[in-house]
RNA sequence: GGGGACGUGGUGCAGCUGGUUAGCAUGCCGGUCUGUCACACCGGUGGUCGCGAGUUCGAGCCUCGUCGUCCCCGCCA
């Protein structure tokens, strides 16, 4: 075969009037009657190659497609001055085909590669053909960059890459497992990590020091746009290490990243305590590219007059005033006040305009000396209720009305910290306490001693990575005394029978000297996606999963066969 | 587990209040064309309207079920 001489993005001017191999894949033909353009496609590039009837290669250019795949030998040629192409990096120029030998044909195929548009069903079963696309090969292009840069940093600040188990324990906190049933011990499943957190702590207690992986993670849960059921993180560790240390670390990581790879700037990370989060946006994962922040209207001075929404003991009057000038129907504010209404809240709304009041609550606000600091054609939205409730709410109509009113359109990114998580949350559906991030954070030790009977009030030294609404990855100081992870797995209801059995090797560990450590781990799938301004993970993903969990190109998940279940000592009780 | 949107030639879409021949673009095939770049022009091919029931004189359209994709809630330490 014709072995190629240059990649598509090394034909240019300073080529001009050498031979040249190339291969790749035919992109298009446009055949002119006598001449005959057509487009060669590699992963690097597009270039133009051009089929003169003078020449005796002329004879092979009929059979030629799209999606061919050819090696052609021609001289790179400066086209005519009218005839550039400024849109094509290699524009200036072109090949004349001198010598063609097809590589290897191909069927028409079932979706565009050189267009954006197609349903993605019929994208995900011709995956290997949807990743022609240009846009696709970028991100994929970028995310193995992003790795590389990642593997550098790591590297060069001492950390060490160390693989963890993916044949592992099934454990009772977080997730659901996804299970692989053992065939040499029958009826017994190992569990494919969820992360590879306990793994990790070990090897600081082995002494790595600092640890880290690009390391797939699986949670057998429903899917999201922003949530596959395996998925990549890098996962980090650090003995000696505290809070501060892994939030500086992280963030330098991540400052590097922008500039390295974005070419962007990236200021000093705020750092917002998750009750000022919770406060000011209802979110614990705030998008701070708008503003539009959670205004406390909560005062005891007018509770008489404030009718329907005056707080009662213990709840909170909070209001949002809209940011644009977008005139909400009153449809959208009735489905706002509807909803409100289902979660047990009360919710009014009302304009200024011409200096005058109107909306649901303009009555109640007119004869009160309450400034809202209204200004004209500004619509204001105000909430009653439970505190919690009205923040989340009041957070989600927040991001609802950002996304009507297009606020994010271009808005460069917003990167925060949030800290001082609750430790535990209440699971309404198993009546009791459990730990936000998992049973292995260090909780407030003061807050522990102050709220020995009310485990809601206890924060925990753990941390989340926030960039435009998006959680970016979490992490914690971790406990390191087999006596505060024994407490905290009664706290959380975990007995100590239960205990011993599923994590009795890692409090034995503790036992002989763990180091102080902390830890952290971003969606390295969605940080991509932020990066390379993708809406779902599938775009950063070379062979993802559908909404069902399925892989529409090899079709799995599938039955297997009656031998296979035979071996593992499985019987099913599905229908077949 | 729940809610919503969608499913019509290979592909992307349209299809009125249910009315007889399912339309457009593109692709594909054939033809004309020597500077195109989403080449242009002419002609042609191509559809069990996701699947299954039902309502009706009549269903792409209405009803129920089912399958699939996408978005959201629950869930995701």
């Amino acid at each position: 075969m014709l072995k190629r001489t240059h990649k598509l993005d090394e034909i240019d001017d300073s080529l001009i009037g050498e031979k040249v191999i190339i291969n790749g894949w035919i992109d298009r033909m446009r055949n002119l009657g006598g001449i005959v353009f057509s487009w060669i496609r590699d992963r690097y590039g597009l270039v133009q190659v051009v089929f003169d009837p003078q020449k005796a290669v002329y004879e092979k250019v009929k059979r030629l497609s799209n999606e061919y795949v050819v090696a052609i030998e021609g001289i790179v040629r400066a086209r005519p001055e009218d005839a550039k192409n400024p849109k094509l990096k290699s524009g200036n120029v072109e090949i004349l085909a001198e010598e063609l030998e097809i590589l290897a044909e191909a069927k028409t195929p079932p979706i565009y590669i050189n267009r954006e548009e197609g349903n993605e069903e019929i994208r995900l079963r011709y995956r290997y053909l949807d990743l022609r696309r240009s846009a696709l090969q970028r991100n994929l292009i970028f995310r193995h960059k992003v790795a590389h840069f990642i593997r550098q940093y790591m590297n060069s600040k001492g950390f060490i890459e160390i693989e963890t188990p993916y044949l592992t324990k099934s454990t009772p906190e977080g997730a659901r497992d996804f299970l692989v049933p053992s065939r040499l011990k029958r009826g017994s499943f190992y569990a494919l990590p969820q992360s590879p957190q306990i793994f990790k702590q070990l090897l600081m207690i082995a002494g790595f020091d600092r640890y880290y992986q690009i390391v797939r993670c699986f949670r057998d849960e429903d899917l999201r746009a922003d949530r596959q059921p395996e998925f990549t993180q890098v996962d980090l560790e650090m003995s000696f290490a505290d809070q501060s240390d892994v939030l500086n670390f992280v963030s330098g990581l991540v400052k590097g990243l922008y500039e390295k790879l974005m070419d962007v700037d990236v200021k000093e990370i705020p750092i917002v305590s998750y009750s000022e989060a919770m406060e000011k946006y209802g979110s614990d994962k705030p998008d701070l590219r708008f503003g539009m922040q959670l205004q406390d209207l909560t005062c005891e001075k007018f509770a008489n007059e404030l009718s329907f929404l005056a707080p009662s003991e213990g709840e909170a009057l909070k209001f949002i005033k809209m940011e644009s000038n977008v005139s909400f129907s009153r449809k959208v504010l009735d489905s706002y006040a509807n909803s409100a209404k289902s979660k047990g809240l009360r919710l009014g709304w009302m304009k200024k305009s011409n200096d005058a009041l109107s909306g649901s609550v303009a009555k109640i606000f007119k004869g009160l000396e309450i400034d809202l600091n209204l200004k004209n054609d500004e619509l204001v939205i105000l909430c009653a209720g439970e505190r919690q409730a009205v923040n989340k709410f009041l957070g989600e109509v927040r991001l609802d009305v950002a996304q009507k009113a297009n606020l994010v359109n271009g808005k460069s990114n917003k990167i925060l910290w949030v800290v001082d998580f609750p430790m535990f949350e209440w699971n309404e559906e198993e009546k009791r306490y459990q730990a936000q991030h998992h049973p292995f954070t260090m909780p407030y030790l003061e807050d522990l001693e102050k709220y020995p009977d009310d485990p809601s009030k206890i924060r925990a030294h753990s941390y989340d990575l926030i960039i435009n609404g998006w959680e970016m990855g979490s992490g914690s100081v971790r406990i390191h005394t087999k006596a505060l992870q024994e407490k905290v797995f009664k706290l959380i209801g975990i007995s100590e029978n239960e205990a011993k059995a599923r994590f009795g090797f890692f409090l034995e560990a503790f036992e002989y000297g763990t180091p102080p450590h902390a830890g952290f781990a971003i969606g390295f799938d969605r940080l991509i996606a932020v990066m390379t301004k993708s809406s779902s993970l599938r775009d950063v993903i070379a062979f993802p999963k559908t909404t069902s969990g399925t892989d529409l190109m090899v079709d799995a998940p599938s039955t297997v066969s009656k031998a296979q279940l035979k071996e593992l000592g499985i019987k099913l009780e599905v229908d077949e």
